[in-house]
DNA sequence: TTAAGTGCAAAATCTTTGCAAATGT
DNA sequence: ACATTTGCAAAGATTTTGCACTTAA
C-alpha cells in the first residue's frame, strides 16, 4: 500500500504468474485510480486507443479468473470491477462482500471493511457465501 | 392465486393498462410456471417461434416497468424475470429482496417470505433499499 | 529461445430501432 | 375507429475467436 504503485502492480502480476505488460499495468492502475468499481466501457474510453479492446477484454478476464479484481453487476447489469483489497485473500474473496450501489450516479463502492450479517435460509440450502447490495445515495449524491 | 392462471394473468395486465395479447400471456405463463428465475435466452429457447424474439424483449421491458415483474442477475450477470408476489406493492418492490443463487445449476430462487437483516453504512450515504444474495447450492443440488 | 500476450480482422451474440401490418378495446 | 402491439428487417452494441506478429522472461 506504501509502495509504488507500479512496482505493486508488478508485484501482483508476478505472484499470479502472469507476465508484467504495459496494457496489464495500465489497466491496473485505472482500477486503482478510481475509487469506485469501474466498467469495461468506461476503461476502453479512458484508455482511448492505447490498447486494444480485445486486449481490454483479456486482461479483465485474466484478473478475474486470478482473484486479481472482482466483479460487481451495477444496477443496469453492466459488469463494474474493483481491485480485490490486500485482504481479501482466496478465501475471503468469495466470501463476504457489501456493495453500494448508488441510484444517481451509477457508481459502485466497495464496503469490504463493513460485517456482514447473519442469514438464515430455508431447510435444503447449502450456503456459500453472501453478496448484499446496498442501493441509495452515495456521499456525494446524497 | 387461487384462480385460474389466465385470468389472473389478463388481471394484471389490465390492472397496469397493458393490452391482453397472446404473446404477453404466454410469457407470463412460462415465467410463472418455473420455480426459480427465468433468463430471457431460456425464455426464448421454450417459446421457439411462436412469438418474436422483439417481442420478447418488448414484453419484458414493459412488465419490469410496470412492475409485475422483477430483474434479478444471476451469476454470470445474465437478466432473469421472477413474478413478484402479490405482497409485493410498489413500496416493498423496491426494498427486501433475498435471492438464492445456486453455483451448480445456476438457478436463481426467490424467498420473499424471508426477513433481511439490518443493513450498517458508513455515514454519507442514504439507503433506500437491500439486495440479498446468498450464493451455494439450492436442495436439488445439495 | 520460446511460451505468453497483443492487435487486427472477422464472426458470433445480444439488444435496440423504424415502420408497416395486425390486433385489442 | 384508433391507439397499441406485433413481426420483420436492419442497425447498433457487445463479446468472442483465429491467427500472425511481438514481447517478457
Amino acid at each position: 500500500m506504501t509502495q509504488l504503485p507500479h512496482l505493486r502492480f508488478e508485484k501482483i502480476l508476478r505472484e499470479n504468474k502472469l507476465k508484467v505488460t504495459q496494457p496489464r499495468l495500465q489497466v491496473l492502475a485505472m482500477v486503482a485510480e478510481k475509487k469506485a468499481a469501474i466498467s469495461q466501457p468506461e476503461l476502453e474510453k479512458k484508455l482511448g486507443s492505447s490498447i486494444d479492446r480485445v486486449t481490454l477484454y483479456r486482461a479483465l478476464s485474466a484478473f478475474e479468473e486470478k482473484g486479481i479484481l472482482h466483479k460487481i453487476f451495477d444496477l443496469q447489469g453492466t459488469a463494474t470491477y474493483a481491485l480485490c483489497s490486500n485482504s481479501c485473500t482466496h478465501q475471503h474473496h468469495h466470501d463476504q462482500h457489501l456493495h453500494f450501489l448508488c441510484e444517481r450516479c451509477n457508481n459502485v463502492f466497495c464496503l469490504d471493511e463493513f460485517v456482514l450479517p447473519q442469514i438464515n435460509l430455508p431447510a435444503g440450502y447449502t450456503l456459500n457465501s453472501v453478496h448484499v447490495h446496498a442501493i441509495g445515495l452515495c456521499p456525494s449524491c446524497s
